[in-house]
DNA sequence: TACATAATTCAACAGGCGTTGAATTAAGGA
DNA sequence: TCCTTAATTCAACGCCTGTTGAATTATGTA
């Protein structure tokens, strides 16, 4: 509880990084409208002004705070290495294990909250990341017809059970175990891989 | 342009409706958060203060303009009435043609959008319609184990669909033809019904 | 016709927001 | 040690928001 002063601090706190964290924390509790640059500067113990001697803008802020998680996109990649019979559970697995992790939580409840909210740039990175990092690298392993919209098919289950269990926590699916979970999940996905 | 006057209009318009009616719009385009007051009084060519004689607060204007809209419920409780075998389509043609009506899917989609942003109001809402007059009524039909997270899992890929397709617009999947992604997606959905 | 009441706008308020520029303090090299 | 530079806070700005109260005009009833 030391007294706030004025000029630099003793030290050398990584102040930067606290910022950003604190934005992602705030971003994914709130999306991006109703987090405040106060609020931020708040919870990050900083006067709001810090925030844009380090990030210029609001937009900018939120616009560095939504990259996807590394880990999230590394081991998304080692999913499309998988025989296609398995490409179901793999897909689900990866997916859970990466959202259950506090760290990249936050990070991906900010992108899916403000996406959803209309957020021109979360939206965009949400679709490119979708398109570029799912949507091409799956079509071409799955059979049928329209290999795509399956392919879009299978990600819009697993984004409705971030929603229902993420973003509304809604019960029984909020608190279920993730294996539960990822055991009906699976086959259904997989399912929409096989043609017909 | 008849330049605006003060005092009560000549005629009797439904003025309350026309408010409503652009609330739904506002609040469907942009959510909760994003929408003013100002400019739902300026889609319904009203003066601000209007709004609050006849709704209150914003809180209220939104509370009403939410309600699910009376068709969709009606057309949900045909589906109940179907057998086990069909469960799955019926429900997943019932969710489109509500949503592909422009009427119903302005209030749908601002209840939808505004619950995602963590409005409380919305979120509420669609938890307890979810619940109610989805759960409460699909888990008695449904075989296997956990019927209960089986019937909200069904209700995600739903969820998550509307999100891809109404929300966020992603292609291929917003400019599919419905009949397509009944197609894909009922035999899926069914099969959560279908103890195992 | 006179009057109460409903519908509508005008003008303003306080509060919170994103943002900026100047002032203050510490760190690090010459 | 001095001085440039980076880190940090202070104080304020202008704008937009939700909201309110008084003023104005029409409707409907007695």
């Amino acid at each position: 509880m030391s007294a706030k002063r004025t000029g630099r601090r003793t030290g050398s706190p990584d102040t930067r990084s606290e910022i950003l964290d604190a934005a992602k924390r705030v971003f994914g509790k709130v999306g991006y409208d109703r987090a405040t640059i106060r609020e931020i500067a708040n919870e990050a113990d900083v006067d709001p002004s810090l925030i844009y001697h380090y990030f210029g803008t609001k937009d900018q802020l939120f616009a560095t705070s939504i990259e996807i998680p590394i880990p999230a996109v590394e081991k998304l990649q080692s999913v499309f290495a998988a025989d296609r019979e398995d490409l179901g559970r793999r897909l689900a697995e990866t997916f859970f294990f990466v959202w259950e992790q506090e760290a990249a939580r936050v990070s991906l409840l900010g992108i899916l909250r403000s996406a959803m909210g209309g957020e021109h740039q979360a939206a965009d990175a949400f679709r490119q990341f979708l398109t570029t990092s799912v949507l091409d690298q799956i079509s071409p392993l799955i059979g049928g017809e329209n290999p795509r919209l399956r392919a879009l098919l299978m990600a819009s289950q697993l984004v409705g059970v971030a929603m229902t269990r993420y973003v509304m926590r809604l019960e029984p699916i909020a608190s279920a175990p993730i294996e539960d979970i990822v055991e009906l999940v699976a086959p259904r996905i997989q399912s929409y891989a096989a043609g017909e």
